[in-house]
DNA sequence: GAATTGATGCTAATTTCTTAGCATAGTGCT
DNA sequence: AGCACTATGCTAAGAAATTAGCATCAATTC
């Protein structure tokens, strides 16, 4: 499903080939049709190959991970998933998004006032 | 394993009640001896139970799933991660984080210039 | 139009996971 | 000490996932 949601789209084989220590061309149609049996997938033919996306948007399911990771790791703390990414990402962070950052937080404690 | 991972360590029962549509105790119990035949958790004995806790520490582990959905979700981009999640959640951080986070990215673009 | 390539449809075998259920052993209470 | 309670150890059966392999069909190439 990660790799659906990174490309939005694959086929079987692009699947398999993405697959960490990849399974059988087999074994990796077989999911396929496992997770379409179970609402997470569809295919729509594309020519002679399916080409399987998700079934819940991105958005949401970037939602709902986003969610799982605050409440698994941050103690249900958003600001505190925020803080750490911050701290240890912001070295890789250019001027420009930093800066945005920086627009969003000042808004932020404005409205809160 | 997300479980393990938001308290820190459980006994086979609590991981059972925990679960989503919980599965019988046998098959909870078949689960964990899996995960850690593959090497995922570790147990001791508490008195006449076990008490399971993952062999990966938290801190790798989480920064491990804070990789993955930046890969996923957000184009590799940890700053568009704390972006969205500023945008989305800042209306639920109090003064204090808020102040803190300010002062974060204020060091960061202290340091980048 | 025939051959080739590359995909799905399908079936069967193997492996792995899920479940039930009972025997056994340790804890705590009376 | 004896009793109830609870947890693990273990075995076996059932369900599900993984794999291999071949038949079939469509698109492309010659």
């Amino acid at each position: 499903m990660d790799l659906l949601y990174q490309s939005g789209r694959a086929t079987a084989a692009e699947i398999q080939e993405a697959l960490p220590s990849p399974p059988s061309y087999s074994a990796t149609r077989a999911m396929l049709r496992i997770l379409e049996e179970k609402g997470h997938v569809r295919h729509e033919e594309d020519g002679p190959r399916y080409v399987y996306t998700p079934r819940v948007s991105r958005d949401l399911a970037k939602k709902s991970a986003l969610h799982h990771i605050v409440q698994t790791f941050f103690e249900g703390s958003a600001a505190k998933l925020v803080s750490t990414l911050v701290s240890e990402d912001a070295g890789r962070m250019t001027a420009e998004e930093l800066s945005l950052l920086a627009n969003l937080i000042e808004k932020a404690r404005q409205e809160g006032k």
